[in-house]
DNA sequence: CACGCTGGACGTATTACCTCA
DNA sequence: ATTGAGGTAATACGTCCAGCG
């Protein structure tokens, strides 16, 4: 994802509470441990910060879809009380497996116990973004099946899937560090050009006699916003406003809003 | 040949669940 | 019925390092 098709979408800024909102997939698995920061959105119901990103389609392969499919424990849990029976089982038929896959050996053919780099071919690993796509994690019959199909061990498959999720996570993580590094640049060349417009409107209205001052229905109202006289936001002598989320009360009638504030 | 990158493999920590005393 | 210990399995994470360009 570069950050044209972030063009597209806007821009979440929040300060609060947020209520749990674990995807599908997390609820109906037993819970494990806390979800990555970086998580979008938050899954802690404690106050947070969240900046990110409209669109659903955000972290496709972080959230799959996967209440349409069998998360790897949500099509154990309800054998419960067999669960670990069944995935014993499962596991001693792994054993079978990988005692008999010939593709890879943990000894060389001259024995020596040095560590062979598989290289999986075109078709494994298309099968594998394949099967990665549709589910991150798999539980141990999709394993299996898997590993049977691809002729490897299912260890090997675990660990492939292992590490794509934990190289798609690295990923993701860097792109949401670039994109709020963009952010943070933006909110800074704004709140500059906010304050060298508050400097410029002090310094008019220092240099205006009282009765020069326009009056306020000669006021340019920025068309966007329209905070002005609405709402029960009073302002003060300052032209600061009372209250704990008004903002812009205040008429900003200098450059005639050629650059309207972000804010509005 | 050296170097950096990619990705397969592994070790460890954590968590959940089960069995059993 | 409850509880705590021990065992097992899955996953995340950090790291190593072979192989490749």
């Amino acid at each position: 994802m570069g950050f044209d098709d972030l063009s597209n979408t806007s821009l979440l800024l929040g300060l609060g509470l947020t209520l749990p909102s674990n995807p599908p997939h997390l609820i109906s698995q037993k819970p494990k441990k806390p979800l990555d920061l970086l998580c979008f959105p938050p899954p802690e119901s404690e106050p947070s910060l969240t900046l990110g990103l409209s669109t659903v389609d955000t972290y496709p392969s972080e959230t799959p879809d996967l209440s349409r499919q069998p998360s790897p424990h949500s099509a154990i849990s309800s054998f419960s009380g067999s669960r670990v029976k069944r995935e014993r089982d499962v596991s001693g038929e792994e054993i079978e497996e990988e005692k008999a896959s010939s593709r890879v050996s943990d000894e060389d053919e001259d024995g020596s116990n040095a560590r062979k780099k598989l290289r999986l071919t075109k078709e494994q690993s298309a099968l594998l973004e394949e099967s990665f796509k549709l589910h991150s994690t798999l539980n141990p019959k999709q394993k299996q099946a898997l590993a049977r199909e691809l002729n490897l061990r299912p260890r090997q498959v675990e660990v492939w899937f292992q590490n794509r999720r934990a190289r798609t996570k690295l990923k993701q993580t860097e792109v949401d560090c670039e994109f709020l590094k963009r952010c943070c640049e933006t909110l800074t060349d704004e709140n500059r050009r906010l304050q060298k417009e508050l400097q410029e409107l002090k310094a008019l209205k220092l240099a205006q006699p009282l009765f020069m001052q326009m009056p306020a229905a000669t006021l340019t109202m920025c068309p966007s916003c329209e905070r002005i006289g609405g709402g029960a936001a009073t302002v003060n002598g300052d032209g600061n406003s009372k209250g704990p989320f008004s903002m812009a009360t205040k008429p900003r009638f200098y450059k005639a809003f050629t650059k309207p504030s972000a804010a509005c």
